[in-house]
DNA sequence: GTGAAAGCGCTAACAA
DNA sequence: TTGTTAGCGCTTTCAC
């Protein structure tokens, strides 16, 4: 039967502890337990007080399943993201968590490990689990799927991509700011060879990350096709790409990556090239994850706030209608970053007369 | 009302889309449909059919909180971590995930950020949504709270700690042997001024790490109370903590750290200090989280897998009876380890004579 | 201000 | 094999 009893210890206490439990105890009816335990102002503050303390006394806790169904509100939000692994998302479900909760909302994670089945199963989750809002931090998403939450009602917010349907917010990032400060800061220190390790295209982030490179170098007259190379924002692929880069002819000497972790894979690959950095080879990552400042040296970044996205989704979800302030990205200098090698400098005006 | 018509874009198509639609479009009793959704193999395969083809046609998804009203099973897991920053915990909680929706569950995840109250948040937010099992990994507990649980019957899986309650699993973990390879591999490489920078004692897990550390170094003869110093599991612990070896007469050689990222706190602070690792001082960490690889140099630490502890925990919470593997710890040997430097050997000699 | 009663969408007896 | 039906625990009219 649906409700056998659920003590496993071998207690029998527990027989059926709801809310009909607490109404015989407190002495009232179903009615007036709900009003109570919801906070409704109409009820007699004595009934009140004897409700709660037979509440208290049995460690009654509300059912939200029950609630949810006759209410119609799961008061979960869900929130997808790509990669766990990446420490962006743990800052950015960190923040997500806590807005949430403030507001009364669980926070319900999915993750697609980049796979697109995987988000198929996220989608599927979150439609079954009735969530009354999904954060979709992925950066990109399959029309498709996007129809199925849209045709529910279910109120949605994107990072950085405006697809036409109504109920979607967006919340929009200046990549420009903090690329084009990035392109200037390496071309202020003399580097003329920048490269960009990109992340996966159909990521709509990584597009946006290098259109921003890209126009940033051309308006300083530096871009190079070639200085492009791709990762997978992972560290593994910031590894590989750097590789790709150094058996370049005319390496580059400065080298900004799509994100932290991309950074940091290409350090590692550097610095096991025999390079030093910065004195070899400056870089620059993308995020700002707090672990970026313990690198050794610590490397100069991209700041964009996971706080500031995740408070913009949490309103955005709470309030469809009001439009959403654009997140700033902002360089933040630190150790990975100066001057090119004199050779580099000698090796730079040859390429250029070539 | 209850349910008034979720539909926020306008359609107003989806007036209700619950089995009972889905029934009338197959032309069949809404305990047909439910047998199909729920694959049992009852059902005539003509009807099968009819019924899948009218499900996919209408886009209908099972309403999980009805089930779980009725079934009295919810299908969600609930995961309580400590800090998701510490990337130890998103490995876990991906190794958790895969294994969870591999026998059909959602995991909910609860963070506590090392916090009383958030923790108490967390189990009233897990027996409010009536998880069929509670993963605790924040390596320690009140017993109150753990009660609460306990008396509901809900199976719990603790690590590294058997509370003396019924349907509560405990995945062990033997960190002695990791910490035993790391102090017998400094010992080996010449080091005597051996230190630990410990995690909070109240948590479970950093406790256990200090006893196997004391024990070890004493068997090696080289056991010093000043040499164990307190962070609390973060890179700014870590940081602290070396400050303070650092400031000491005869500073150790070498550290091992209670978990990575104190480690990596660690590292960046002598190197701030104008030490090179790990030639001023050798570094070991704990739980070989993926990025300690991509250090610089890359951190010889000690592995505790977090899929192995996930993949435990899903079993436990599965079978509640069944024994659980000991998880094992091994020291994997990168860069951040070598021989004392001469003058720190002399210094010790000096010491030694005091 | 309080209670009785009608469901929310589903599963699982039980009957046919 | 299929359908009918009684709830699961709760919120919310509506009458008192």
């Amino acid at each position: 039967m649906a409700n056998q009893n659920k003590s496993v210890t071998g207690k029998g206490s527990n027989a059926r502890l709801d809310i009909r439990t607490v109404a015989k105890a407190a002495g009232v009816s179903i009615a007036t337990v709900s009003r109570v335990v919801n906070k409704m102002p109409t009820v007699a503050p004595h009934l009140q007080v004897k409700v709660a303390e037979a509440i208290r006394k049995l460690g009654y806790v509300t059912n939200t399943q029950a609630r949810a169904l006759v209410s119609g509100r799961s008061k979960m939000f869900g929130v997808i993201i790509s990669d766990i692994t990446n420490p962006f998302f743990p800052e950015l479900i960190q923040g997500f968590e806590e807005e949430a909760i403030e507001v009364g909302y669980e926070t319900l994670i999915g993750s697609t490990n980049y796979d697109l089945s995987r988000m198929e199963l996220c989608v599927q989750r979150m439609l079954e689990r009735k969530v009354d809002g999904v954060a979709i931090m992925t950066f990109g998403i399959e029309e498709p799927l996007l129809d199925r939450l849209s045709s529910q009602g279910i109120p949605m917010v994107f990072v950085d991509m405006a697809p036409r349907k109504k109920n979607i917010a967006t919340i929009h990032v200046d990549y420009e700011k903090g690329i084009s400060e990035a392109v200037a800061h390496l071309c202020e220190l003399g580097h003329r060879r920048i490269s960009f390790i990109s992340g996966p295209l159909r990521l709509h982030s990584a597009a946006a990350r290098l259109k921003a490179f890209k126009s940033a170098a051309r308006a300083r007259g530096c871009f190079l096709d070639r200085y492009v190379v791709y990762g997978d924002h992972t560290m593994v692929g910031g590894e590989r790409g750097m590789e790709q880069l150094l058996r370049l002819k005319n390496a580059p000497t400065a080298v900004i990556c799509s994100n932290d972790i991309t950074a940091i894979g290409a350090m590692h690959s550097a610095s096991r090239a025999g390079l030093s950095i910065p004195e070899d080879i400056s870089l620059i990552g993308f995020d700002n994850v707090q672990i970026t400042e313990y690198m050794l040296p610590p490397l100069t970044t991209i700041t964009m706030s996971g706080r500031d996205i995740a408070s913009r989704a949490v309103s955005a979800l709470l309030s469809p209608g009001v439009p959403l302030r654009t997140v700033e990205t902002t360089l933040v200098v630190r150790q990975t970053t100066s001057g090119p090698r004199l050779r580099s400098l000698s090796a730079r005006r040859t390429s250029r007369t070539r």
